[in-house]
DNA sequence: CATCGGATGGACT
DNA sequence: GTCCATCCGATGG
């Protein structure tokens, strides 16, 4: 019997990067591996949405082999790897769109003592996911999952709960000082009073 | 080729 | 607060 939760369709993917870094919020991030499902609620978002924006690895339609995918459909995984560590984002645009959603934080759900044994240096259950990193290490999302369509196995996103506009905070996004006017931008978003944002 | 700088996290003073 | 692991992409010679 597979009591796994369903993927939300394709088409959840098809609305502005914005709009979508809000939707995200609530939602069921999923990946499974040998050792089981693990998953968490999408708590932090950010939105990317290059050409424009500095901060963006896409800025100026900057095409390489890391953001190759984000020029192509919405609601692929776009995953790099910053220092030592991996970060996951989900595709948004159009194609030709190169914009993208960071998850910066995640509520543990299933298979948390999965999640305890991979963040092993982590001295409370709060220092599992609240960061991009360590979100991506607790549930096992590595560059192998980069351009995964999150509609299936192993890595995707199912319907979770759903908020209220009130309770959606934003702000500045994190770690992008020198990125000029884009720093200020609003386009960090969060679930009001949630433990396990990343700051 | 060399060098530098991160959408970070962890160890340490 | 500081330092650094370790990789990818940008830039300059």
């Amino acid at each position: 019997m597979d009591i796994s939760p369903k993927p939300l369709d394709k088409s959840f993917y098809n609305q502005g990067t914005l709009q979508l870094a809000q939707s995200l919020l609530g939602q069921l991030l999923l990946k499974e591996t040998d050792d089981g499902i693990a998953s968490g609620f999408i708590v932090e978002t950010e939105a990317y949405i290059g050409p424009d924006d500095r901060a963006a690895h896409s800025f100026n339609n900057r095409r390489t082999k890391r953001t190759e995918v984000m020029f192509g459909e919405p609601g692929n995984a776009y995953t790099y790897t910053m220092h030592t560590h991996c970060l996951f984002n989900v595709v948004s645009g159009n194609v030709n769109r190169p914009e993208a959603v960071l998850i910066r934080g995640i509520e543990p759900h299933q298979g948390q003592d999965l999640m305890g044994k991979r963040r092993p240096k982590a001295k409370k259950k709060i220092q599992w996911t609240n960061g991009p990193g360590k979100l991506a290490k607790a549930l096992g999302i590595t560059m192998d999952d980069y351009g995964h369509p999150l509609d299936k196995h192993p890595l995707w996103i199912a319907q979770g709960k759903i908020l209220k506009d009130d309770e959606i905070l934003s702000g500045p996004r994190i770690g992008i000082d020198n990125s000029g006017e884009a720093k200020d931008y609003p386009w960090r978003f969060w679930i009001k009073g949630n433990n396990f944002i990343s700051r």
